[in-house]
DNA sequence: GGAGAATACGAGCGAGTGCTCGTATTTGTC
DNA sequence: GACAAATACGAGCACTCGCTCGTATTCTCC
C-alpha cells in the first residue's frame, strides 16, 4: 500500500484523460497499454506504478464516470418534484444532462455502450449498470406505485437500454442532425413510458 | 481465380458456421483465426486457402447474413398488404421472424448489434446496414406517403438501432421474461412509429 | 494413369501485446 | 543533509496474434 504523493494523483488523472481519449476513438480492445503510455507522456513502467493492469485502468475510469453521474443527478434533480413533474418535461430533465455528459465525456461510451464487453471489463463496469438501474427503478417507482417490482425492472432496463442505444447516434451527429435526434430519443422514451407512467 | 471444388465450398460452410460460434461466444476480436480454424476442424493454412484474411470471413458472414435475411423479408410479406395492415400487426410481423432469426444465427449480433466497431469490419458490414436502412425507409414512405425523405431516413434509422438494442436482451432471457421482452419491443416501436404512421 | 489444379497440413514468421524489473531520480520528513 | 519512500524510466520478457510457405495429398479431366 504505497502513499500517493500530489504528484502521483496528477499522473493518475493524467492517464485516465488519456486513457478516455484513446478508448474513446479506439475502443478498448483496440487500445494498447503502451499507447496509453506514451499519451500520458510516461513510460509503460510508470503506468504500472498507478494501475495493476489495463483492467484496472477500465475500472477507476468507470469509477470515475459513476461518480460524475451521480453529482449530475444530485444537481439536475435538487429541488424537483420528480413524482409530480409532466412526462415530458421528466424526460427532458434528464435526457438533456446525459447527452452533455456524453458529449463532454466520449470515452465513456466505450466502456458503457458496448454490449458485448470482454468478461474482465463486465466487472468493471458492473456497479456502475447496478447504480444506474437502481437509480431509474426508483424514479418509475415514484412515478407508477401500483406497479409490480420485476416489471419496474424490466422497464428501467429497456429504457436505459434505448437511451444507450440512442446516445452513440447524438454524439456523432451535430448541429441540426443531433439536436433532431435528442428529440427523437425523448420521443421514444415518451412513447415507450406513456403508457407505464402515464 | 481459383475454381471451387464440392469439397471447398463444404470447408467454407463448415469455417462460416465455426467462425459464427466463435464470434456469438465470444465477440469479434477475441475469436483467433487458428480458434476458428480448430473449430472447423482443419489447419490454420487450409482456412487461408479459401479467405483472405480475418476480416473477409466476416465479409462473407455478413453477406450469408443479408441474404438470409432477404429470404426471411420475402416470405414475410409475400401477399400481405404492408400499406393496408394495422400498425400492431405490421410490427408484429417484422419482429416476429427477426427474434427467430436472431435466436437461430447468434453470431449475427457480434456483427450487427456493436455500436463501434473496429474501421475494418466497418467496411464489411456497412453493405447489410445500407440494404436494412434501404428497406426500412421505404416502408415507411410506403406508410407515410407525405413525410420528407431525410425524415423518414431519420426515422427508420432510430427504428433499426431500436431493435438492435432490444435484441440481445431477448436473446440472452428465455421463456416467460423473453416473451415479456419480445412485447417491450413491439410496446417500443409502436410508441416511437404510431406518431408518423398511425 | 498421368498431369495439373485444388485442397490440406502445421511449424513457425514477424509484429505487437500486456507487463516486469533493475536502476535512476525526485520528494517528503527528520 | 540524510534516508526512505514514491516516482520515473525503457529495454525487453513471455506470449498471442494473423498469417505464410514448403510440402504432401486428393480431386478433376483427358
Amino acid at each position: 500500500m504505497t502513499k500517493r504523493q500530489a504528484r502521483g494523483q496528477a499522473r493518475m488523472e493524467q492517464i485516465l484523460a488519456a486513457a478516455a481519449e484513446a478508448f474513446a476513438e479506439s475502443g478498448y480492445e483496440a487500445v494498447s497499454t503502451n499507447t496509453i503510455a506514451a499519451r500520458a507522456g510516461i513510460s509503460p513502467g510508470s503506468l504500472y506504478q498507478f494501475f495493476a493492469n489495463k483492467d484496472d485502468i477500465a475500472r477507476a475510469l468507470a469509477e470515475r464516470y459513476a461518480a460524475q453521474l451521480a453529482e449530475l443527478r444530485s444537481a439536475a434533480f435538487d429541488g424537483a418534484d420528480l413524482a409530480a413533474l409532466p412526462l415530458d418535461q421528466l424526460i427532458g430533465a434528464i435526457t438533456a444532462p446525459l447527452v452533455q455528459f456524453n458529449l463532454a465525456n466520449r470515452g465513456f461510451k466505450a466502456l458503457f455502450a458496448r454490449p458485448d464487453l470482454p468478461p474482465s471489463l463486465t466487472t468493471a463496469v458492473a456497479p456502475l449498470h447496478a447504480a444506474l438501474l437502481g437509480r431509474v427503478s426508483a424514479l418509475l417507482s415514484v412515478r407508477a406505485p401500483g406497479v409490480a417490482p420485476d416489471v419496474v425492472e424490466r422497464t428501467a432496463t429497456v429504457a436505459i437500454q434505448l437511451v444507450r442505444a440512442m446516445m452513440p447516434l447524438i454524439v456523432a451527429a451535430d448541429g441540426a442532425e443531433r439536436a433532431a435526434l435528442e428529440g427523437e430519443l425523448r420521443a421514444v422514451l415518451h412513447g415507450y413510458l406513456e403508457p407505464v407512467i402515464g
